[in-house]
DNA sequence: AGCATAAATAATAA
DNA sequence: TTATTATTTATGCT
């Protein structure tokens, strides 16, 4: 059947900050060229013994005095709190290799959440987690109490999530102009399209796609009306 | 500075079940043909009054009654629950067109989430993602007396985490005849993937995603070099 | 060590 | 609503 995890916790609470969430982002990892053959590596983290059997394929709770359940529930409770914390593997990835050394790609945060490692493996990575865990709640908790502004951004040691490209906005003028437009007439031809979108500085394109939501939306109030579901 | 949220909750408690933690997944909306200019939507979800603006670009607590902070609070709780849930965006959305009928697509999820919609708009689904946070928690919580399978799974009204699919590995051949077509055209036709993919014997999705990476991969490299960093 | 990139999710343009 | 792009996650490989 499914490979469930046997784990058996009951409940986790997370405490969350109030700051805005640093909504997800960063550049990833620049995919930057010279794809160096790092010769000089250390591979400790996913391989200590051949062959040992990764995490969430074993069954038993304890193997060589390590508590697998412990570490289960941790995986678990650290995914939940990075999620909450609105971060990436690759962004607590990276503040690692600053803060711990090199070793902590975003590909060993995604094994150790998923548990893709052996226990030794995932017994030697926990304590680092759990600082990182301990100190990121810190500062979401010192955040709440000094400018309001949170300093995980402090804490993170990278650019806090550059914002996603925006999708074309409209300037209040411009949507008067073309609001006014509509009003007089809702399919304008392509040489009015063209004349607005150079007048206002907008892609001809962006200009004709507004028009055709506008469209669209308005036959969606009239027809919410008739329904008088507005 | 940054468009910080004026939220000022202060914790939130979330309550996870044991169970397997339903791994993300699920086909997104089928990339199927007949781009159809669906001309009878009902896009009401979307389009209250004319260029209201929407919740996050308003900076007040109250408009027309309807109190923001609550929604932009309860909006965070959703989004962290469904997280804790392990559920997408998609699910989420497809669960609530079966109960809800179908207005609740990935889309509305999502802005949703990040309160791209006004006021109205969110008072308005607001009480529908309550009633089915409320009940996805009864379910899981539920699960814990039962069997220990927990249910969310017919609560969902899906399949519940489909195994990711395996990471695809090209022949160098492969490779060669790709690439050689992505210099030629980074855009292939539909027509163009199915005749590469019947022609190297990999499934017609497997080369559009290729093509796709591809294009991002391009797409950041640029970026990169005209950023200097390269 | 850990890159390169396939696959999956989230956000947005059309 | 659907198609595609933007971002994140996962994994094959060495």
């Amino acid at each position: 059947p499914m490979n469930r995890l046997s784990t058996s916790n009951g409940e986790l609470t997370i405490t969350t900050s109030a700051g805005p969430v640093p909504s997800q982002n960063l550049k990833r990892s620049p995919s930057s060229l010279s794809p160096n053959c790092t010769d000089s590596s250390t591979a400790d983290l996913l391989v200590d013994s051949p062959n040992q059997p990764t995490i969430n394929q074993t069954s038993s709770n304890v193997v060589d005095g390590i508590n697998l359940d412990e570490i289960k529930d941790f995986a678990k409770a650290f995914k939940l709190r990075r999620l909450s914390l609105g971060l990436t593997q690759t962004q607590v990835g990276q503040a690692l290799s600053v803060t711990e050394g090199p070793a902590y790609s975003q590909s060993a945060i995604c094994r150790f959440e998923k548990l893709d490692i052996t226990p030794k493996s995932a017994q030697k990575i926990k304590p680092v987690l759990e600082r990182w865990m301990k100190e990121a709640e810190e500062s979401v908790l010192n955040s709440r109490y000094k400018s309001g502004q949170n300093h995980l951004t402090d804490f993170i040691g990278i650019e806090p999530s550059k914002k996603r490209k925006r999708r074309t906005s409209f300037t209040p003028q411009a949507l008067e102009l073309l609001n006014a437009h509509f009003e007089r007439n809702t399919h304008p031809s392509g040489t009015e399209i063209t004349g607005l979108a150079h007048q206002l500085g907008y892609e001809r394109e962006v200009i004709r796609i507004w028009f055709c939501n506008k469209r669209q939306a308005l036959k969606n109030t009239v027809r919410m009306m008739s329904k008088g579901m507005v």
